[in-house]
DNA sequence: AGTATTCTGTTTGTTACCAAACATAGCTGG
DNA sequence: CCAGCTATGTTTGGTAACAAACAGAATACT
């Protein structure tokens, strides 16, 4: 856990040119996020987004009976509060934090008039709305097709990701809701990944001892949202929002800002 | 199949205002869209985005080992061709027609230049892309947790909501390609609903003959869905942009137009 | 220290779906 | 009409994950 703060630990915040940033920071307030916490609740009207710095959350749906599947991970990367700036206001989605950290969190109000400007806030957001649409995608396949260690492979990888570490605090039963498995079968998946040499796990806490092991044992469908990212947003270099728009034809609005 | 055409019958275009209208509808393209037409792979470039009045669209993932797994079902209540607003111009997806029909389609650059306009084709295509996403999101959580049986009537409810008539042309082999199961699980499936009275089945030709029954044996996926998208989109008076933007507060862009 | 709690590991039985092969029935076209 | 094809139905066997109950071990609490 750093001792020192920074908006720009979010990638899209630190992909923002200085304008559009400098017009954001001064109302961006570092909140804690805490293993657990819910930053919105399926159907509830949102009142922030949250831009993680070191913390990960997770978008889950919860079924009628109980049971529960994640639907993406948002980490340092990302943004936590899409559907502000897609109209809807609200999801039938969940987000709680899956590993606790800190996030910067901004009134939706302000996202809204920013976004409203057409400008570069605009364009980087969606490509990131896209990128996620691809996680949510492949998860949909990945459920469909695979198997439980081959998820959680994905599952670990995707996760570490976006931490600073390579090791990440989480208890069995909690990866089985995100899976949307059985305790029984993370610890049965889990064990084999330790017998493998892979991981090594203890009582909520889990250490990735061998990454391309790992990537190796996961399904293809952790390459896809990885590569897919990266195009979308990898390689941004701070403050410069050509390459963010380098795809798009009208970048008159750029000039106007 | 109707004799004449006309680009209202898709919900989208139905519900632009005027002007946008009028720009558009010059350049609008009847197409006709063969079963089985793949509108583009993964990784090409879109050349266009459609908007279908009569036929249905699938959005597929392909496996390397040649599964495949459906991701999202578009008819005339939407757009083919997401990337191309979003920023990204390519998916990790295909588009391909499961039910044919006709479609509007429009150059891949007018629809970028409508939308960097920032009014109310902007909105509605964001609102409209929410609505995807949550459809997205609930195939992940129905691959996760419910039965082939009840895959299937989701499945066949989302179809018919996008078709005239409760009939639809679709062997079991496609259907299993779609929800990513085997043939032989449709067919005991299938077998299943046409004992119950819910349908009736013959060599690619269905018939929903109890809604009501079928609805009660598709899971919760189905409605939580259709809820959304009625959220989202429905009930959006034909050429009055107030319902769209309802929950957008900075409404000066409309003024500008 | 000792008790309670949490986390992980294991058991047995059941079920849904996969895998592969084959059977039948309806349409199609010479 | 009959051959060929396509669509559907059925069989047997295998496997992965579910369901429920329980056992052991590490941590937390008092």
């Amino acid at each position: 856990m750093p001792t020192t703060h920074s908006p720009k630990q979010n990638h899209l915040l630190a992909a923002l040119p200085v304008a559009e940033f400098d017009r954001l920071s001064a109302h961006l307030e570092l909140v804690p996020m805490p293993l657990g916490y819910a930053l919105y609740e399926s159907g509830t009207r949102l009142q922030h987004v949250y831009f993680p710095t070191n913390s990960v959350v997770s978008l889950l749906y919860m079924l009628q009976n109980g049971a529960s599947a994640e639907i993406a991970i948002v980490g340092n990367e990302g943004i936590v509060g899409i559907p502000i700036f897609m109209g809807g206001e609200t999801t039938t989605s969940r987000a709680v934090v899956q590993s606790a950290g800190y996030a910067y969190r901004l009134a939706a109000q302000l996202l809204k008039d920013e976004f409203n400007r057409a400008g570069p806030v605009l364009h980087l957001l969606l490509r990131y709305t896209q990128a996620l649409i691809t996680q949510m995608a492949q998860t949909a396949v990945c459920n469909r097709h695979h198997s439980v260690v081959q998820q959680l492979c994905r599952w670990l990888l995707l996760s570490i990701d976006r931490l600073p570490s390579d090791s990440l605090t989480m208890t069995q039963e909690l990866i089985a809701n995100m899976l949307g498995v059985r305790r029984e079968g993370v610890t049965a998946a889990a064990g084999h990944l330790q017998r493998a040499g892979l991981i090594n796990y203890s009582r909520g806490h889990i250490v990735v001892l061998d990454r391309p092991g790992l990537e190796q044992s996961a399904c293809e469908c952790y390459a896809v949202v990885k590569r897919e990212f990266d195009r979308l947003l990898g390689d941004i270099p701070p403050g410069d929002p050509k390459h963010i728009l380098g795809n798009f034809d009208d970048q008159a609005d750029l000039l106007k800002v």
